[in-house]
DNA sequence: CCGGTTGTTCAGCG
DNA sequence: GCGCTGAACAACCG
């Protein structure tokens, strides 16, 4: 379910609930959720895959890490972690991580890490990737304090349009490549937004979880690399690995 | 029915 | 303190 762009599509469904109040909070969550009743949310936002409910003094968070889901005005025989009940409908998470944030939200996320938000910032993320010279492309996209939102999919896909080979390092790329690969993922993560919106993300993988090359016609290769051992993809014919050493 | 996964955190260890 | 490993969490699909 959750990458970035989930959550942004997740996010503009739960407009109807802004400015409204709760009126009966349920879950298993082992939170303290009776604090939020007769709260209002006063907004709705997000980094990266996190879903963030904003009330006068505190936020909650949601992460629905690999398995979670919700449902809007709907329930279904799993119990809800969190149920968030409104005059006008209700929120259900499902096998999520909730967590109270008590500080300014300024002051825990760096909004321009985020590669969906319009404070998006190409140029910080290339003033990190230059500090971790010898990070991994592979694990490189899948740092969110670098690339938030992007995810496993994300990964694969944006090292098959850039041609690179996810053990390619940061140092080994000339700057030209750092910073196509790095307006290359927010670009893709739009494109996953929008094929998401139409239930035709899964038309579109190039890579992920494909067994031949688009372009090549040989088989990919699969494989768990780099420090976070994800399931990768990749052609070792076109995606192209600079310093073999 | 089993194996696998769009993710993260934490304990334990060297 | 750091990096690494493995476990834990947990639901759905094929």
């Amino acid at each position: 379910m959750p990458e970035g762009p989930s959550i942004l599509i997740l996010k503009e469904l739960v407009q109807p609930f802004c400015g409204k109040k709760i009126l009966e909070v349920t879950g298993n969550t082992k939170q303290s959720k009776e604090r939020l009743l007769n709260c209002t949310v006063r907004s709705f936002k997000s980094w990266g895959k996190q879903f963030l409910i904003c009330f006068d003094d505190f936020t909650v968070r949601i992460h629905l890490l690999l398995f979670g889901s919700y449902l809007i005005n709907e329930t279904k025989a799993a119990q809800p972690r969190l149920s968030l009940h409104f005059e006008n409908g209700l929120i259900n998470f499902y096998a999520c991580s909730v967590k109270f944030l008590e500080d300014p939200l300024d002051s825990i996320y760096d909004w321009e890490a985020d590669i969906l938000s319009q404070h998006w910032n190409p140029l910080a993320a290339k003033v990190k990737l230059l500090k971790t010279p010898s990070l991994l492309v592979c694990d490189a996209l899948l740092t969110q304090d670098i690339f938030a939102g992007s995810g496993n999919i994300i990964k694969n896909e944006v090292l098959f349009r850039e041609r690179l080979h996810p053990l390619n390092k940061i140092e080994d790329l000339n700057v030209v490549q750092l910073e196509s690969l790095i307006d290359a993922t927010r670009s893709y993560a739009f494109d996953f937004l929008k094929w998401k919106k139409n239930f035709e993300l899964k038309k579109h993988w190039q890579a992920h979880n494909r067994t031949i090359c688009p372009r090549c016609n040989i088989a990919f290769k699969r494989a768990y690399l780099g420090k976070f051992k994800r399931r990768t993809f990749y052609c070792s014919n076109c995606q192209i690995l600079y310093n073999e050493q």
